[in-house]
DNA sequence: CTATGGCGTTGACGCAGATCAAAACTGGCG
DNA sequence: CGCCAGTTTTGATCTGCGTCAACGCCATAG
């Protein structure tokens, strides 16, 4: 009875059938809790919106009145200090859900990085189709713990790790992330930019580059252009990843 | 039809009735989303424990069989690098859940600071619990919910704030705890050693140690012995960990 | 073609916080 | 009481990464 953890949950009611950025092989846009005729009726009440690169769609601060998944692209999550300080706590692509916390405002600001789409409802709606598919909330349940899995990972990286470390682990993530499409792990494309790296890593953009380039020197990875990576020696990365050296 | 946030939920099916360490208000021991009958056919499956201080009740890395519910004391949660660096994720008290990733293995550690007591039972027994409680179902996604925003908030301390903020940010949230005991929250214990407290925010004994001193010395706070703090100016505290100054 | 502006890389230098070291304090126990 | 082991504090020094600055690359516009 366990709903499967495979395939992104789509709240989508107009799946998209595009391609993976990386293969072709198609995205299974479907919601594996909620039945076909739930999902015509849900169309009458979820907006589907995009997102231009550059976009910001989700305001931290701002009442928190509906409740997100994405569909398509990558976005990045990030909050602020006064000062402009930033830190990225997450890049969500396809599947991801955003807005679940009960708090009258949202915790994060969300920035579209490529073309996003997503499906937002009004959190009274989730309330209601909670209600009617108890599935769907333990599904939501597994995804929540499994984000607060990831994100003590980061807080270990964040707090303990060296900028060598953090870039390891980073590109190590990144290329376990291409599982799900049947694409070759080795070499993968980086959607953000180098600014991005650095406040998702808590380091500076110089840090970041100068740390991937002697990497590159190293021989653990190839850069064939600034937002694609090849890795060498995925051994290696994950032994540096995880402090071993 | 929402469950209240405000009390901790207690599974304990021995609820204690121990003084808040703070004052002397009795704590409410008591699950408001499981109705007392089954709170007694859980003792049957459900084993109390307790955890003298120091002792470690969960392994990362171990096979997850079980779930937890904290039910008196504090403890700390943490991940290890082979070669011993140590970021402590959390301090977590009475009513807190760990456990909940589906996940083969533990994802961290928890070594207990004071006396634990914790109520410890089987997945499989959690699952039924589930099924038969969707009110408790929906309390754990709230609870998850909310750990990940804290989660994201801790990931911008250690990734973007100053020793500085950071002891603020700690010390703040610190006494915020206190809200649900009528203790006045200017004045609160430290459970936690400076070893801990560095951990938790990514820095060393010794920088907790001057850092605290400087505060001290600026008047924000006072220190009348090493476990014990005063909040001087709460709002300067509060400033200063947001960044502002 | 040149101008402009965003992004990435590289170099020189400085500093916040780590490291190393030692002294002061604390509680437990004979 | 005095001894001991663990914790905290304080001081001196070091260093990884941040800061500041310059330059190259590419895309778009004029």
């Amino acid at each position: 009875m366990t709903v499967s953890l495979t395939r992104p949950l789509v709240l989508d009611p107009h799946p998209g059938t595009d391609p993976c950025v990386h293969c072709d092989a198609r995205q299974a846009s479907v919601c594996n809790a909620i039945p076909d005729s739930e999902m015509a009726r849900l169309s009458t009440t979820a907006v589907v919106m995009e997102a231009a690169p550059g976009t910001t769609f989700i305001d931290e601060g701002e009442p928190a009145a509906s409740f997100f998944n994405i569909t398509r692209g990558t976005a990045k999550l990030f909050k602020l200090l006064p000062d402009g300080r930033r830190q990225i706590t997450g890049f969500v692509t396809v599947g991801h859900f955003l807005g679940l916390a009960v708090s009258d405002t949202y915790a994060f600001s969300a920035e579209a990085i490529d073309n996003v789409r997503y499906c937002r409802f009004s959190r009274a709606r989730l309330r209601s189709l909670l209600d009617d598919f108890p599935l769907m909330e333990k599904r939501l349940l597994e995804v929540a713990s499994n984000e607060l899995v990831a994100a003590q990972e980061q807080m270990l990286l964040l707090g303990r790790k060296t900028a060598r470390e953090r870039l390891a682990s980073f590109l190590a993530m990144q290329s376990r992330q291409g599982v799900i499409c049947q694409h070759p792990r080795e070499r993968f494309a980086l959607p953000m930019t180098r600014g991005d790296i650095a406040d998702y890593l808590g380091l500076t953009i110089e840090t970041v580059s100068r740390t991937l380039t002697k990497l590159r020197a190293e021989g653990l990875i190839d850069i064939p252009s600034p937002t694609e990576v090849i890795i060498r020696s995925q051994a290696a990365l994950e032994r540096l990843a995880d402090g071993a050296s």
